[in-house]
DNA sequence: ACCGCGATGCACT
DNA sequence: GTGCATCGCGGTG
């Protein structure tokens, strides 16, 4: 079953644990989401706290779209919109269990190993082909393919990564026991 | 295992 | 000019 942008017409922080499993390819390539994150509006990590800029303009349009910025100057990092209209929510993709399509990713990375290919945002982004051009893109229409997931799987929350403000917060969900997160959580 | 740092774009103060 | 929602490499335990 194809997820359609109904899915994200709701709170991020409902959506961004019920992406956990699911299966996200761009043009046919890519694999199962096992890390998420959630920002809100009201969150001074989140792009969207201060406000719309050029930049997070897709953020603050219709749930079901992307959202894909620069990070660091060098990488890219997709996100998916939540919520209805008006407000900026937003769940960052951290990385993914390569399922599909495993020699482009490869050539396109310039790394072999498996749990190298899209073990960080920036990462499966890369591995993926995912750039500015696709910013504001419709989540339920090609290249976007999101599958749903079959069975609910067993989720971990962990603070988020990689920020300075509001690190307090547990707004990031993993598979359990997964390889191929960006980083383990801390064990129970 | 951890820690430091360079590469590099650009939104925002 | 500053500071990142990063990554990978090279140094040190």
């Amino acid at each position: 079953m194809r997820l359609t942008r109904d899915f994200f017409a709701r709170s991020v922080h409902e959506v961004a644990p019920d992406l956990v499993g699911v299966t996200l390819l761009m043009d046919g390539v890519g694999g199962r989401i096992v890390e998420v994150e959630a920002y809100d509006q009201e969150d001074p990590a989140s792009h969207g706290y201060r406000g719309p800029t050029p930049r997070t303009s897709s953020m603050f349009g219709p749930p079901g779209a992307a959202y894909v910025y620069r990070s660091y100057g060098i990488h890219w990092c997709l996100n998916f919109v939540c919520d209805v209209e008006g407000r900026a929510e937003a769940a960052l993709i951290r990385a993914l269990e390569p399922t599909h399509g495993l020699d482009a990713m490869r050539a396109r990375r310039g790394v072999e190993a498996e749990r190298s290919l899209c073990s960080g945002p920036g990462k499966l982004c890369q591995a993926l082909g995912i750039t500015r051009e696709h910013d504001g893109l419709a989540l339920d229409e090609p290249p976007f393919g999101l599958l749903a997931r079959e069975e609910t799987p067993e989720i971990v929350t962990a603070p988020r990564i990689g920020i300075t403000k509001a690190t307090e917060l547990s707004w990031r969900y993993l598979l359990k026991d997964s390889p191929f997160v960006s980083r383990a959580p801390r064990r129970a």
